[in-house]
DNA sequence: GAGAAATGCGAGAACGTTCTCGCACTTCTT
DNA sequence: AAGAAGTGCGAGAACGTTCTCGCATTTCTC
């Protein structure tokens, strides 16, 4: 059992296969001119060190880590986020590219300091979920340097980055009339919204470009219409959201569908239809944003907006590493939604 | 509008504060001799140029990346390991490290290569969930070199690399005593093992320590208390495990209960349970290894074992890092399961 | 067979830090 | 007042790689 004190070095290596550093460098590396036998002398050399080459050193050299930063919030209801992350990481590496992640929780302290650390550590690129669409200072050219930075779900008016977003301002559109044609003469879209605490009627300023779309989208489909409607605004805490809803649902005039903008939303009134007996699918309808795997495998299955979350990250890293390579900036991209029609809206 | 061509170095920030470049060194990260006028001085400097440091350089000398790396399955239906995947990276980034992530799919390929990676990108130590019990060459001390590892959720018998799993044989233990209680005597546990392509009855080669031990914990329990049961392995194929879970729901002999070994599986019952209109709760239990937000939220809500998903991956990175520090090779930790009763098992 | 071209390789610099020395100068001690 | 101790700082090496030069030596060309 040998005890490895140190790692093997290229200077190891051409010590044992006595040449110099430089050509045991280009034996392995295989570039400038060097003789088949001294290839196979180094590479056996360094066979039998174990020898694995220094990325730092050679990120150092080369002033490319070969490594992204993802700046992200984590969800492990919507798995919305977690997917973008492994689509993300996964393209990545296809490219040869490893990522380095870090969450924010929706915090933009959090996502200060994340991207102030991933430039220290000299990621090639940055893809960013931002928190805030008022706060982002952490994001000026200033401070990047000459990191590129592409934003993904969101984007930020202020701010002149490539991003990769849904369009979910049609989307929503899409799945009012959708309910219309169903029969539905009142709906009620249940936005959840970071940072409102007491859940309300009164909009709120919205810090996430997505979520500005959706209710958007929505308006202008109720005003088309002209049928009844209503937005309720919750906020992180589940247990507010839950009574909002329920006080909601036990109106007398209470809407006949309901729109969900997120899948921690469409829980919130799942379990409260539960608790008031209310059978989802027949009593009362229900559309959410964001696809899953559980909401596709419920009795009843629930339709969905669906976005093109593996696609969306991707495209990302596409974009992020045309940045890093060639340099220009790639036109931002908006991607479809799809409705997926299953079992949770009724025919009124 | 300038374009930042080339990130300011220490160097540069010493220039303009007219000192050496050690001088400034000690000024920013302020440990040597060093008067208060030049801290100032050079501070003032630094933050004129924008001056960030170089950590690949500092890395470099330092011989320590701050960055661990994780290799790790990514599962959105049950977000076990993408709620671990988040801890380890918070609790990580609490110690002052960034997180490498890199997805093997439960592929052995992947792992070989993401471990290989990584180690050429000196992360300071590794988490890995490995994917098989039989190959791990790639996890050799020899391939690792001095690079710490704990291995998190499976152990692997045949190397000696601490551990952080959970008591996952008493876990089904319990939950079979539990169901007995509720008086059933004709149960049945649907397994999901990778690499399995036709749903079967015999039991295979389980690569997964996990796994192992929650169908040994369930066969003990039931030898224990005598009573009717079978054991159903499930592949990859959703569809194919559908289509088993469908036969053994339609026998005459049908269980009372089924335990599912993880979230896809459950939620392949679910779904095989609402197309043949079986009312889970009622006339179909079930209970499943594993929480999540959507279990919980159902109706009827999902009886689990639940797993401590959030500690398991804290102390993995507080054992990696005792290691990295420390160098004493920490004890192995089995984490307590805990059964969460809901409405998704009846009385008979 | 002699100059030209091609080939193989080593020396050494560079990337941006940190840190050990040692030098000069100041402040103490008696 | 003179040696001792203390203080502030600069020179330079080191981390492990890659890559540019230039120098031998070999092989080609007519």
């Amino acid at each position: 059992m040998t005890v490895n004190k140190k790692a093997p070095t290229l200077n190891d290596v051409a010590e044992l296969a006595g040449v110099s550093r430089a050509t045991a460098s280009r034996a392995l590396a295989g570039y400038g001119r060097i003789s088949e036998q001294t290839v196979e002398v180094v590479r056996k050399a360094a066979q039998n060190l174990g020898y694995r080459p220094n990325e730092v050193a050679r990120a150092m050299r080369a002033g490319k880590t070969r490594t992204i930063g993802l700046v992200v919030i984590s969800d492990f209801t919507n798995a919305f986020f977690d997917r973008a992350t492994k689509s993300i990481i996964d393209a990545a590496k296809q490219h040869g590219y490893q990522t380095v992640v870090s969450h924010t929780d929706e915090n933009i302290a959090n996502e200060r300091q994340a991207v102030q650390t991933l430039i220290e550590k000299r990621v090639d690129g940055l893809i960013v979920v931002p928190a805030s669409d008022v706060e982002h200072d952490h994001l000026r050219p200033s401070r990047l340097g000459s990191t590129p930075l592409v934003l993904i779900d969101r984007k930020l008016e202020a701010v002149d980055f490539p991003s990769v977003t849904t369009g979910d301002y049609q989307g929503a559109i899409e799945a009012v009339e959708f309910a219309h044609q169903k029969g539905h003469r009142n709906m009620a879209f249940i936005v959840s919204v970071p940072g409102v605490v007491e859940a309300t009627f009164d909009r709120p300023h919205i810090p996430i470009s997505t979520v500005v779309d959706r209710t958007n989208g929505f308006a202008a489909a109720i005003k088309q219409l002209k049928i009844k409607s209503q937005m309720l605004f919750c906020g992180d805490s589940q247990s507010k959201a839950e009574d909002a809803v329920s006080e909601l649902l036990q109106r007398s005039d209470r809407p006949s569908i309901l729109f969900t903008s997120n899948n921690d939303m469409l829980l919130a009134v799942l379990k409260v239809a539960g608790v008031l007996k209310i059978a989802i699918g027949k009593d009362l309808s229900v559309v959410s944003f964001d696809d899953s795997p559980w909401a596709a495998a419920m009795a009843p299955a629930i339709t969905v907006i669906s976005r093109p979350v593996d696609e969306l990250g991707r495209l990302a890293v596409e974009m992020l590493l045309s940045q890093i390579d060639g340099g220009k900036k790639p036109q931002s991209k908006v991607l479809p939604t799809q409705l997926i029609s299953r079992d949770s809206v009724a025919t009124v």
